[in-house]
DNA sequence: AATGAATGAGCGTTCATTCAT
DNA sequence: TATGAATGAACGCTCATTCAT
């Protein structure tokens, strides 16, 4: 209604502020991914919209708002993406082959949006130095990988997997699939096909 | 001996410049270990050190100076703890066994220094928002791996590799020793030995 | 009608023009009393009206306009509050008693308003630094009381005043009466009867 | 020793150190004193000191740390002005009349001091809105001239007091000595000699 | 070799004010 | 009438860097 707190429910917000919200949002993503987090303040962002900063504070409680709608964006993005593919895969193994094409699609078609999240998540922190975004990590992100591991073993196309294995093998995957970002960064013009299919292969292997 | 530019040779530093050099250089570690690069300041550095901020920029032509020694530190100490365990292992197999195993091993007793350079590497950026710790990247990290795996594909012990195939495989190798890192922080009492058996188990099927 | 300058005469001003007014004028009173002249933003007092900001800029000219119209508020409840009791009172002595408890009474049960002008007399600056209400205090708050303190050295009823007893004693019977103010905000359960009689008694001692 | 906190304990500053701070008090007080609490900004104190705003940030820990500063400086040059005044007086009536004209000579010799030490106490409220300096005045502030009262009282030179009326006549006695301040800055070429008198001879007559 | 003092740019944030709708 | 959006200046504060001693 009056002055603050703009983000309380998202239903609450008009139309035109949404998509002020998400413009912003953008060229907060575009900054961080081009010059780093550390160097992406409200100032940069701002001149990045070519607006002015006080358009920023007015439309997000604080920075840290800004960035965890950044992150929340990202979430909600990454899910809308890859949940639908892994849910329609029939079988461990193609479970497990769609999970990795559908993640690392996911970073080459977002990669700015990614890239953007692993800064935040590396970069941000508590006032007491803890990382903002990681001790809630491992279950929303390596509970799905060790899921079908452990299905694959049941069903007897991959091999056994003690609570420890799995775990490794879930680490090793998503590390895999992070680094993909930042070859991606590094390499803009990398074929994501060709990449794609050696991880593929390369975990295929792993977990026979 | 003049004013500037200390390290121009660090053959021209008397032994106890070099010293000082080194509790400093430690000191930033533990900070940025501790509060991250963003917010390790020099002030924070030099509270850790027990002295005044003039004896680090002292000592460093500039805060950058002093993270680029961080990074020394770090390439030198992995190199000398890495290179030779690697250098006496006979065949492929073992060579790349021990490469893994040389590398956790480090990272497991290097812990926070390692985190440091993670830090400093994602953080770091020259003025134009360009990586500071990357491009290079290349060379240096990914070819022994690829070295390895020819030499392996050669023998017969490993699979064929491409070039394409090589390098995705390096790539994988070296995230999922890089993520120990970021796992160790998470959970500093996870069981190194057994990580590492898990990890090298994965990439010995991976490249059969 | 036009489109600046609202109040050049109140009697310009529509029947709901002034309730609106009458209206912010009374939340910037609770909000100033509660949080302190510097607090008090136009943010502050919109969201206390359930109002958005612009329609406070939109029925004042500016946020000094809208602290004046508090302190002419003020001015007139407290005139028409105290004036009638005075001047019905008969005789020096009893006018000096009756200006005293009608100007605590008035603090009494305008608490928050008198705070909220307490507020502003003190924190209101004109753009040299200057204080916005004081100089023009003297006549209108300071020669009542002197007149009645002649009254009743003429009438024999007072001691004898010079030009500077007269002053200093009227100084000291208005800064006791602010003061309550003060007291009241410090100790909001004061009991004003017994107060108002202590007051009363200290200075008809004072001026016999 | 290295950066922060400063003021643990005055005896670890340098003398160098306390002379700055010193003179930083000083350009604020001053500042307070001409544009008052609210437009006193730590650049407008910075710019009278003809000092950068980091000068202020580097001595002080704080705004805030400075106003307390500034309120502690005024604390202990009031005691020791005073305190050995009021001391050697023989006698109720005398320690009444020396305890007047110790407050007022005071505020006259540091009449900057004095009412930036009002500003202060009037605008510095803390993060709920609550005044920073107001609910701990009570005892020492009131409490000595109560006793005064009492004293007279036993003594038979003074009348009888209730808790309450000796409350309230020591309340009066103190807004007239803090409103002596006011009129020092409205009126500066007040006869402090005469007003003295003045005020001395109103409460005399109200404690008789 | 080391320090403390100072600087100046930049940070996130607040806020009175303007204005199109 | 009223609103929400936007602005721009100022704020307190942090910090890498410079420099006299």
């Amino acid at each position: 209604m009056s002055t603050k707190n703009k983000a309380n429910d998202p239903k609450d917000l008009s139309f035109t502020e949404k998509a002020r919200r998400a413009q912003i949002v953008q060229c907060a993503i575009e900054t961080i991914a081009e010059v780093g987090y550390a160097q992406a303040s409200i100032g940069q962002i701002a001149k990045r919209a070519n607006v002015s900063k006080g358009v920023i504070t007015y439309h997000f409680a604080s920075k840290d708002d800004l960035l965890e709608e950044v992150v929340a964006a990202y979430a909600i993005a990454a899910e809308a993406f890859i949940r639908p593919v892994v849910a329609n895969a029939v079988g461990p193994k193609e479970r497990l082959r769609k999970y990795m094409e559908a993640n690392l699609a996911f970073i080459a078609e977002h990669r700015k949006m990614v890239f953007a999240v692993v800064e935040i998540a590396a970069g941000m922190r508590t006032k007491e130095g803890k990382l903002r975004f990681s001790a809630d990590a491992d279950e929303s992100i390596y509970q799905p990988i060790e899921e079908i591991l452990y299905a694959g073993a049941e069903a007897g196309c991959f091999r056994a997997f003690t609570p420890l294995s799995a775990r490794v093998t879930a680490l090793a995957i998503r590390h895999a699939i992070d680094g993909f970002s930042l070859e991606l960064m590094r390499t803009p013009d990398l074929s994501v096909k060709e990449y794609m299919e050696e991880l593929i292969s390369i975990f295929e292997r792993a977990v026979k």
